[in-house]
Parts: structure tokens; sequence; C-alpha cells
RNA sequence: GCCUGGGUGGCGGAAUAGGCAGACGCAAGGGACUUAAAAUCCCUUGGACCUCAGUGUCCGUGCGGGUUCGAUUCCCGCCCCAGGCACCA
């Protein structure tokens, strides 16, 4: 073997040679058990990212493992190609999305292959491939058929320079990112899915999907929302209609001085009797929803009136900025004394604020800064009063009911999930709009609706395909005459929705799925991938699951059994008062490049080309080798957590598997051909060497099996190797044969250990230690309890919970005897002398506390 | 604004069920080797204090309180940072 590490020349020749035998193929085999692990597919922006090696590395590490144990591993990689910056780089740099796609593509499937991941490279595909997203298309068309696809008007952003439809991403502070003009918002039809028909699924599943982080679950749970709540009919003053108002609080009723619509509500602009209102309305409904989040709440009163159900009060009607028609009925009782947004609105329009639920701080309208929301009891209720307000809550929906003025219902927060984009780079919506026949869905045999290439796609103007007559001109299916195809794409997050079942059968021709390789497989066993898609990409994932499901496809009703989520990648920021944001490596000495001015190091935030915060992977695997970067990334924090880039740490990491070079190069000539030790009991060093080792066969079977925390995995081996080093200095001339089997044994278990994290260096050093077949296919070693077990345990004693001393004894000492010795130790008995001992506490195996 | 996380030495982090705060790594300082440098190896390293330099004292896990014999860990109230977002009545 070389005498340095050569990781370029390592990494090159196993990576080839995995690739040659195909060892990472897989296929069902019904006696063993299958083991699913998925990362999130990349979208193939034209490089890897760090938080890319960052996810890979950590599903790689588990997926090796796995195998390792014993399980029939499905490791898959592919492309989540569809998506906004391809047609971006088409306006930009005049390359056809196709193209830059399948460019991107190529060149980051090499740098993963650089990478080692243990990949069944046969399974890829891209979701831009028609063979991919007619099946797509095939749902969608299931879907309409059972009604969970539907149309309806949604407002977009549009930018009147562009003459185009923008995504929320493009729009910056209400402004095109393009031109900059004023974003308006326009009304337009679009598709929807149905995911609120599966929201008490998909919040019932959420107490069932125990491998999943808590903090994921409560974030889909209050996504979806569900809350209990009434409808009460606020009759108009002088007309035969009511306003229905959707509230929590029913309780709070009689604390109702106002009524509050939204301006898209019916009945707002139909009581605008003024023209001042109508142009409110029309100002409010330009203003996008997230827009209007950071501005101020704003209203008008209309001019009517409505009756207060109970009390017949008049009450003012106004529309508000703040009252959301899709949610509710779009329509608010205000109850200022106890909603902050009411109580908010009434002090800018003067309106009254009527306290009725009382908490036991007494409570005055006119001394109140903000309004209390919390519970009490009902006061100015009438027949209500003294009642404490959850029960009146009950009493007073009740009451409604029986009067025919209100009723319980159940609402959730979630919404439909709007799918239509006008966009060019998607998958088409498989629909034909006949004259005569209306809205006709494409015969399933005539899909795919293929995206056709062979489009320009310009700066400005809207979809190309709506330009394009080769798309759109069809014939109605039914009566044969002209008609035109849907020029709309769906959202990528379909795609991204049920890829992971695709996986299992990527190769199937006449269905989605092979029904029983599907059945082997599914569902993931883990899934790995970025916080930030904690809400919208793994709700959509579950619900088309189920989705599938109904539809007769699939037989699971979760996608995936367990949950990472890793936190991101960051790094600071560099940057010249003139020249803006730097990328690292044009800052030399802290200056800047084209200045010569001091550069401004920032905060560290997440890794982004905009803030030119960025490290390519690339660079530093020639520099250092995919170990060492696999390593660093799955060292310098455990996966939840964030990661912050450091060079040095790079270093340290690389330092690291040098070391292991180096001693392993320098034991290797006294341990190549000796058995390691396996029984008999030692004593002294080479007592303290096994049991090191059954130790840290231990912590890192746990630290990658239940806790996925692989920073301490490492750490644990580091001090391993730190342990054999040590010795190996003190021991390496006695030749001592126990000696030289304990190395063995240990040198055997640390490069196992190490193998599911740094591969490469692993497989090297395990067939220069005469192993013959590959390290992935040895069995995870096992540790011994009694080799592990420490024979004596410190103790820690404390006098009032400070630490005083330390004495050591045998583990199974029983609490009177050390006691006894806590109390003779020379140092205690001192600090004890004169005092009176009121009590000691005695934590197993831990501390004694004397309290005095 | 709302939802969800996070905050520990100069830095990344460790402490697995309330029990030794700072494992492991980085950086820094000192030393060894070398003609020299790099590489490597060894030692020191949270802060302050002390005429008992010790097995010493005190402070210290964002800030302020609380529970407890004992709190990085649990509870209450703040501040700051990050992710997600659709003002959710």
């Amino acid at each position: 073997m070389k005498k340095e590490y050569d990781p370029e020349e390592i990494e090159k020749k196993w990576q080839r040679r995995w690739e040659e035998e195909g060892i990472f193929r897989v296929k069902e085999i019904r006696d063993r058990p299958k083991y699913y692990l998925l990362e999130m597919f990349p979208y193939p922006s034209g490089r890897i990212h760090m938080g890319h090696v960052r996810n890979y590395s950590i599903g790689d590490v588990i997926a090796r493992y796995k195998r390792m144990r014993g399980y029939n591993v499905l490791h898959p990689m592919g492309w989540d190609a569809f998506g906004l910056p391809a047609e971006n780089a088409a306006i930009e740099h005049g390359v056809h999305p196709a193209k830059w796609t399948y460019e991107n593509i190529s060149y980051m499937r090499r740098q993963l292959k650089r990478l080692g991941f243990s990949y069944d490279w046969g399974r890829e595909f891209s979701t831009c491939d028609p063979e991919y997203y007619k099946w797509e298309q095939l749902f969608f068309l299931e879907m309409y058929e059972r009604g969970l696809v539907y149309r309806k008007k949604t407002k977009v952003n549009w930018c009147p320079g562009c003459n185009t439809i923008l995504a929320n991403e493009q729009v910056e502070g209400g402004c095109c990112w393009r031109c900059g003009s004023e974003v308006e918002i326009r009304e337009r039809d679009s598709w929807f899915f149905r995911i609120t028909a599966y929201a008490e699924e998909l919040l019932e599943y959420c107490d069932r999907l125990t491998g999943w982080p808590e903090k994921v679950l409560t974030m889909q749970r209050n996504w979806i929302g569900k809350s209990y709540g009434t409808e009460i009919s606020f009759p108009l003053d002088g007309e035969p209609y009511a306003i229905k108002v959707f509230t929590t609080r029913p309780d709070t009723i009689y604390g109702a001085t106002f009524v509050s619509l939204a301006p898209e509500h019916p009945l707002a602009s139909r009581l605008a009797r003024e023209r001042g209102v109508k142009d409110f309305i029309e100002r409010i409904k330009r203003q996008t929803t997230s827009l209007r989040e950071d501005i101020e709440k704003e209203g008008i009163f209309t001019g009517s009136y409505c009756l207060h159900p109970l009390t017949g009060k008049l009450l003012p009607i106004y529309v508000a900025n703040f009252v959301l028609m899709e949610y509710g009925t779009g329509a608010v009782m205000a109850v200022p004394a106890h909603d902050q947004r009411d109580f908010e609105f009434a002090k800018k329009y003067g309106l009254p604020i009527e306290l009725v639920i009382q908490p036991d701080e007494r409570l005055n309208p006119r001394d109140m800064e903000c309004a209390y929301e919390g519970e009490g009891i009902l006061v100015n209720s009438e027949q209500f009063n003294g009642l404490p307000s959850q029960q009146a809550r009950e009493a007073i929906s009740s009451y409604l009911e029986e009067r025919g003025l209100g009723r319980r219902v159940t609402t959730y927060r979630l919404r439909d999930w709007g799918i239509s984009r006008q966009r060019y780079w998607g998958a088409p919506i498989p629909i034909i709009y006949c004259p005569n026949c209306g809205t006709v869905p494409v015969p399933k045999e005539q899909l795919p609706v293929i995206l056709p290439l062979e489009v320009n796609v310009k700066e400005k103007g809207g979809s190309p395909l709506a330009d394009y007559k080769g798309f759109y001109e069809t014939e109605c299916p039914i009566c044969g005459k002209k008609a035109f195809r849907e020029t709309d794409t769906m959202d990528t997050f379909v795609e991204s929705s049920w890829y992971f079942a695709r996986y299992a059968c990527p190769d199937k021709k006449d269905a989605p799925f092979d029904r029983e390789r599907l059945n082997y497989w599914l569902p993931v066993d883990q899934y790995v991938g970025g916080i930030e898609h904690a809400i919208l990409h793994l709700l959509y994932a579950r619900f088309f699951t189920k989705v599938l499901r109904d539809l007769g496809y699939l037989d699971i009703d979760e996608p995936f059994s367990r949950l990472l989520t890793q936190g991101m990648v960051c790094k600071e920021t560099y940057s010249c008062p003139i020249h803006g944001y730097l990328f690292p490596e044009e800052v030399k000495d802290r200056v800047c490049p084209h200045c010569g001015r001091e550069v401004l190091v920032g905060r560290t935030e997440k890794m982004s080309k905009s803030k030119k915060n960025v490290v390519d992977p690339e660079r530093l695997i020639e520099r250092y080798g995919a170990d060492t970067i696999r390593l660093f990334c799955l060292f310098a924090a455990p996966p939840e957590r964030d990661l912050e880039w450091s060079e040095r740490g790079v270093e340290g990491a690389n330092r690291f598997l040098k070391r292991l070079w180096r001693l392993f190069r320098d034991t290797l000539p006294y341990i190549k051909d000796v058995r390691p030790y396996r029984e008999g009991s030692l004593d002294g060093d080479m007592q303290a060497l096994r049991r090191k080792v059954h130790q840290t066969i231990k912590r890192v079977t746990i630290d990658i099996d239940e806790r996925l925390h692989f920073n301490t995995a490492i750490s644990a081996l580091m001090e391993l190797l730190n342990k054999m080093t040590e010795l190996w200095e003190r021991y390496k001339d006695r030749k001592d044969p126990i000696f030289y089997a304990v190395m063995r044994e240990a040198m055997e278990a640390l490069i196992v250990l190490l193998s599911p994290i740094v591969p490469h260096i692993t497989e090297e050093l395990w067939h220069n230690l005469g192993k013959a077949g590959w390290i992935i296919d040895t069995p995870w070693p096992s540790w011994d309890e009694e080799i592990a077990k420490e024979e004596r345990i410190p103790i820690v004693i404390q006098i009032n919970g400070r630490v005083r001393s330390r004495i050591e004894v045998l583990e199974d000492t029983p609490e009177e005897e050390i006691k006894r010795q806590a109390l003779e130790d020379p140092r205690i008995k001192s600090l004890l002398s004169g005092r009176q001992v009121k009590r000691t506490i005695w934590v197993p195996k831990r501390l004694i506390n004397i309290v005095v």
C-alpha cells in the first residue's frame, strides 16, 4: 500500500469496481427483509451544492448501515426536472429548458457518482420524461372522474410590463423581479386538487406517524387547522338576507359590535352603495393575500346594518382587509374586547368595545390596551351571565341551534391545492376545451399529452404553449370538431408527490406501477430531506398516497414510515461596500478583488447563489476527496441542526483520515496475518483497549441506528483511533502476540464501523487486511456487554449539590458502602466538620449528594 | 403578523430519563523533529479570584423569575436568530 493517503486514486478505483460489479443493484428478494431508503431527489439546477452533499451523505450512511445489518436495501436516485429555473435560463441565456435540464442532469449525475453514494442507478428517471409524466396525467384524469379535480377562479400575480403571470418568488416587494413593474392581481380559472376531502384523514394519521419528528407533525396539524366553531346568521336590516359568520368563540357573541366582510364577499359589493366603498373594495382586492399580511388593518363602513341575532341591536357592516374569503364564511362577527384584530380595528374607527368575558383580574373596556383573548366568566350576556366561557360556548351554540340562528360546524384551515401554472416547463394538464362539448378530458389512450420541445421560450408574453398552435389546436375527442388544449401545466409538487412509488418499478411500461414490486418495497422506511419541506411537499405526498390508494394503485396509507429532516448548510457572507456580495474564493486577504476595499464579513446564512456564500463541493472533492467531505458533513453537526460551513473543519476531517491511514500502514506488517482477539480475559491496557472497542461498537451502533446522530458516532471512532495510536506507540516493539491480536480486532472494528461514513478508504484498508469481498457485505459487528463494562465507576460526591470530591467504586457497590466511603473521604470530612447532615440523595452509579 | 424550531468556551458541537457542563474536532499558545519550511507528534487552553496555588473559591449553557437536595435539561415571562406561511376569527 501507498505510504500516504491518496484519496483520488483509491476513490476512483473503488467507484469503478463497485459500478462494474453492480453491487448496488437491487432486486426483490422474498426471503430477505427489505429496507427502502430515500432522500429527496434534487432539482437539476446545474451543480451539486453542499445541501445535497449533506442530505445524500446522511442517506448513504443509513443505506449502507442497513445493508450491513442484512437488509435488502433500495436506495434510488432521480431528478425533479420540471421547474421555473429552466425557463429563466432559457430567457437569460437562450438555452432551451430541455437542453439546459438534461445537461445539468448529466453533470450532476457525474458529481454524485464521484461522491460514492450507493445508488441503484438502474432506477434513475427524470420527471420531465413523458414516460414519467404520462402517469401523472392518468392520475389527473382518474381524479377528475372522481371529483377530486375541479376548476375555479383564483388570484394570480400579473406583471403588466412582462405581460405574464408571476410566481410568488418572482414578486419582490409587490413588483416584478425582472422589470420592476408593480404587480397586479388578476382572477383566472385554475385547476385544483381537492386535498380538503382528505383533511380529516391527513390529520388523524399524524398520530400514527410515530417515526416522524414531532415538530413536523405539529406544523402539519396546525396547517390543516381543524377547529370547532359555530356558524351564526346575522339578519340584514330591512332585507330578507342574512350574513353568515363563522366563529370559534360563540361565547363572545354578546360582545359583537359590528360585522366585517372580506372584500371578495358577494355581499360586500352589493351593500356598497357609495362610490368610495366600491373603490376601497377594488383596491383591497388588488392586494395579494401575501401582501396584505404586512399591511395595516383597514376597512370601510358599507353604509348598511345588520341585526344582532340575540339582542336585535343594529350593527354596522364593514369591509375589512384582514378578513379572508377562503376561511370560514368570509364574514366575521367583530368582538373588539376579545379579538386583537377586531380591537385594533375598533380603536382605529371608533367602534364600541363591549366586555363580555371577565377574567380573574377585573377588566374595564376603557382601560384595555389590547383584547383579552383568554377564558373567563360571562358578563353583559343576558341569561348566560356567570357561566365560564367554555360552558357558555356550548350553551350559546345550542341556544342558537334551537332557534335556527346558527349551527355547529367543523372547519379546516387547509385549502385546496391549486395546481395550474402558466408555465412552459411542466407536465401538461390533459384537458381539452371544445366550443360545443365544453371541458373534455383527454381520453386515456391518447396519453401522454406531450410537452412540445419545438417552441421558443420568450422573455415577454405568457406561456409559449398558448402561442403554439401545434400544441393547443386539437380535435374534440367527443364531436371531432376543432378544440383547444389546456395550456397550463401542473405544479411541480405534483411530480414529487408520487416519485417514491415509481422507483419500485421505473421500467414498467404499460402501467404506472407493478403491483408486486410496489408491495415489496413500499412504504419508504426512511425518508431524508430538508426541513424546508416540512409542510408543502410532505403533505402533498401524503395526500397523493391516499388518493392513489383510493384509485386502487397503492396498498399503503402513508408514504414514509420514518422521516429525518435535516437542517440547512450555512456560511458567513462576504461583501464589498461597492461591489456587493463576493464569492469566498474571490476574497484574498480580506479585501475586495475589484477595488481593494476591506470586505465586510456578514451574518451566517443559508448558502445561496444570490448571497454568493456558497462553496463548490467539486473543488473540495478535488482537494480532499469524497470521504473527507462526507466525513465533515456528518461530523460538523447532528443532521437536524443547521450546519455551519468551515474550511478548517474540512481539514480536520481530512487529518483524521490521514491518521487512520498512517496507523494502519504502521500496524499492518504486524497484524496482517494475526487473527483478531476473540476470547480469554485480559488486564491493564489490553483490557482497556478491548473494552474501548466494544464500547465504541455499542455507541456507534446506537448513534446510527436509533439516534441518527452521526457526529457523536464519529467522535467515538476518533476516540478509539486516538486510544489505538497511543497504545501502539507504547507496545509496538514488545512483540506481544496478545497485543497484536487485540489491535487486529480493534482495527477490523474501526474500519467496518467507519465504512458507511467513508466507504472508499475503508474498502481499500479492508482489502489490504487480506479480506475478500466487499466491506458492505460484511456483517455489522456486535458488542459484548461484559467486555464493554467498566469495572470501576467514578462516583461524584456533592455537598448541597456542589461537586466536592470523587471516589471510584466497583459497579455494584451498595448504597450504604458508598455513603460510608463518601463520609470518610478526607475532603468531605473536613468540609462537613461541625455541620449536621440532614439527608443524603443517592443516584445509582452516578453520585451521592449530602445535604447539610 | 401567524405556525414551528434554535440560542452552551475564540468556533462547530457533547452531555441518550433532572445528577461531574464543555466529550470529539477546529482555532490559538508553547514545545519536539527539521539547515529551513510544510507535514507530523507532545503539552496547555471557559472566565475571574486567592500571602492555605489546592483534591482551592466564586461565576458561567441568550435574559429575568420559579420548581427542586440538584436545572443546559422542567415551568412562567422576555430578547435574538432561523425555517415555513394563506392575518385562520
